[in-house]
DNA sequence: ACACCGATCCTGACAGTGTCAAGTTATGGC
DNA sequence: GCCATAACTTGACACTGTCAGGATCGGTGT
């Protein structure tokens, strides 16, 4: 078994790195993410961490890694409900987007740096995720709520919409400094509204 | 008169500053902006930046600032183009916003980091930036051809939607990399085509 | 004309960072 | 039980932001 009292060898420096990670993202931004410091909050030397990462850009590619994971993940669950109109279960998937950024900000910001398009893995969680929107516009337009034809172009208002509302309250460009998780959440309901009334075939 | 060619008393290091800063941030992106090396590019020594920024911060702010002067600049031009129908002076609004990100993208990211919030010229340049988007929405109102009402709706989702188009191309999450300037144009417009289209009054 | 004062700039230093090279120690497979 | 190898440490280098203390210049008042 793993031990964790080893004071040499870790057991899962790996997981405890990533972890570390996160904490000092949410605590500080990406600056206060060091390898340094990640270091010695697990405990371990300040060059340990390059036995398990190749660069500190490595490190941050992986944390965006698993955040891409959870948030198809939440979408999907969103996606997937069950007994709803097309166009409501399209502006829930909207909504699960929106909770997810709000809920870990900094992660969302951090996954979504043009440095992170270099990864492989990301690149291809990002069209999953993508691929979730298309195939509610999909659902819509079969069910004649959204008028036939190609649907990307709805698909991308729609994420741009969502994505930038997000971003607008997030980063406090709407209200002049960083918006409550509250009225953020109130502010992509409007917004999907807007979008479920307007994009509505007549 | 100002000698320029003074070795001690540089005569406008501010401006050069700036300068040099706008071009390390144009190459090579905002970790390449450091005081360092704009003083070297200004030709002065590692600390005399410090006599006209308080702060590596302060520098970076001061980029910020200007980019928001010529967004509103652009945005109010485009705007107050004659002799068009009320919606189509809004999508023209909505293209120069995304014009302007296409041609200063790095300055443009800078101009939203959620930092930038602190300084008060610019979260005054911002609210002017959006009001000339909540302008070109009135006008549309007033003409009959988007539902009467609240303007705030509207406009939010508008910006939103082109803020959040031109941020998924730019940073390369729509495509996986980086989209060209062109592409990214007419994604723009077709965001814009969709949205003048939905928000219409029927 | 001249002294002087404040703004402007320089040198030198400190702590902190990312990263590499060379040693040390433990672990799993034979 | 041995030993290759992975996991970890120590020490160093170049770089960064920032401060303290001097050096130098430009304009102002007399």
């Amino acid at each position: 078994m793993p031990a964790a009292a080893s004071p040499y060898h870790h057991g899962d420096l790996r997981r405890a790195l990533l972890d570390a990670g996160l904490e000092l993202l949410n605590e500080g931004g990406p600056d206060a993410v060091t390898m340094r410091e990640v270091a010695r909050r697990a405990g371990v030397s300040h060059a340990a961490p390059y036995h398990h990462f190749a660069d500190k850009a490595a490190l941050i590619e992986a944390l965006a890694v698993w955040g891409f994971e959870k948030l198809t993940a939440a979408l999907e669950r969103a996606a997937a409900t069950k007994g709803l109109d097309p166009i409501e279960q399209f502006r829930r998937t909207g909504m699960a987007y929106a909770r997810f950024a709000i809920n870990h900000h900094e992660l969302f910001r951090l996954m979504n740096r043009p440095e992170m398009r270099q990864d492989a893995s990301i690149a291809e969680a990002t069209r999953t995720a993508y691929a979730v929107i298309e195939r509610a516009v999909v659902r819509c337009q079969e069910a004649g709520i959204i008028a036939a034809g190609p649907s990307e172009p709805y698909a991308v208002t729609a994420w741009a919409a969502v994505h930038g509302g997000v971003i607008l309250a997030l980063d406090g460009l709407y209200t002049g400094s960083v918006m409550s998780a509250r009225k953020t959440e109130a502010l992509v309901h409007t917004i999907t509204e807007v979008l479920g009334v307007g994009l509505m075939a007549r």
